[in-house]
DNA sequence: GAACACATCCCTTAAAAACAGGATTTTTAA
DNA sequence: TTAAAAATCCTGTTTTTAAGGGATGTGTTC
């Protein structure tokens, strides 16, 4: 059974890399390549490839957003999400929207086969590390409010209460308010820690 | 002429394009690879490339001090930066550190043939994008002391003046004053801000 | 229609950070 | 050796946050 892999990375070294990986394996077919997300949901509207190894930093949307859109459209087709970070929110991300695997960029051939070959049966791939990744973290991956997340951003342009209070046409007592309850979700003392938690869970 | 190609990174796929970019050029020799900072410098004891290939995120070593201390030992070998971000910082400390040229790892074949090429006859390489950056932004590479960056270090983890001044056993109002100088430094209006920039700016 | 999440608003008090303006000693580098 | 940079400490004041407590209206969902 010959497996139909199509790749979306906006770098040129690392499709060259996987093409040169996967190019003498007998059941991998290349379907072939997108550097965004638009040109890959071009391609999609044309043909389904079995498996998408798919970036999580595209140019033009975040591979989590496409990974959503692609699987809602094209359920049959399966993701793997590829990145450089082994980074919690976003492995969780992936899965919640729909990715059956999970592989970093400096995966071996073989970690790179097994993937493939076990996403492409239906099951679940994660890589030893990410697994690890996973297991060692509480599950913190917060969800934040819209109004939450505009707060979240303000504060860290460096602007006060006062000042976001009056950006947003509310009181100081609400961004205050909101502020306490980005505190308490990120499990932060102080705007410091809140500040580098919300950039590692790359909510900013 | 034929140029003796070298390359650290600690990705597999990034190596493996590379060397896919580079196998039909005539005057360019795959002289090996390394996947950690290490195996580099055993390599180069034992013969030099004429170019090497150098991603700023490895395991053991950031490719900025690799750098430096391949250019003090080996003064004749040519050095390339390689990396995923177009961060200011990072560009400048590698070409502070003796490097001769960057490229972004979206680079095609015909940019890493340029900065191979350029690189080899003791010129500098930066690709379009690299030099955008490094005109745009105000030269802003901010120096910081290794006392300022260990108060940083320990506001961004949440703790306070006090808290910090008892951890370093010196008086809170010298870290207020470490403080107020990061703040100046950075050009921060609080501490939000301060988290913020010294993140984009590689301090944290 | 009850339960729930969200966004909004208010009060109080204490702690922390920002701002202003110094000063001294130790290290480093020219 | 001498000047500059770094690290240390001080006294104030004002502004901003944190932490505690609540309350109300508006949707959505079960």
């Amino acid at each position: 059974m010959v497996t139909k892999v199509f790749i979306v990375d906006d770098h040129y070294m690392v499709i060259e890399g996987i093409r040169s990986l996967l190019q003498n394996e007998k059941n991998i077919e290349w379907a072939g390549h997108a550097s965004n997300a638009a040109s890959c949901l071009a391609y999609l509207h044309q043909q389904q490839p079995d498996v998408i190894l798919m970036d999580i930093n595209l140019p033009d949307k975040s591979g989590i957003d496409l990974c959503k859109e692609v699987k809602e459209k094209y359920p049959s087709v399966f993701i793997i999400g590829l990145s450089t970070f082994n980074q919690l929110s976003f492995i969780q991300k992936m899965i919640d929207n729909g990715a059956s695997g999970y592989v970093l960029k400096n995966a071996t051939q073989q970690e790179l086969m097994e993937a493939i070959e076990t996403v492409a049966t239906g099951k679940t791939y994660l890589s030893f590390e990410v697994s690890q990744t996973l297991r060692n973290t509480n599950n913190s991956t917060v969800v934040l409010t819209r109004r939450e997340k505009e707060v979240l951003n303000l504060i860290a342009e460096g602007m006060t209460n006062n000042e976001i209070a009056k950006k947003l046409f509310i009181s100081t007592t609400t961004v205050d308010t909101h502020r306490k309850n980005l505190l308490e979700k990120l499990n932060a003392r102080n705007t410091a820690a809140l500040i580098k938690l919300s950039i590692a869970q790359g909510h900013l």
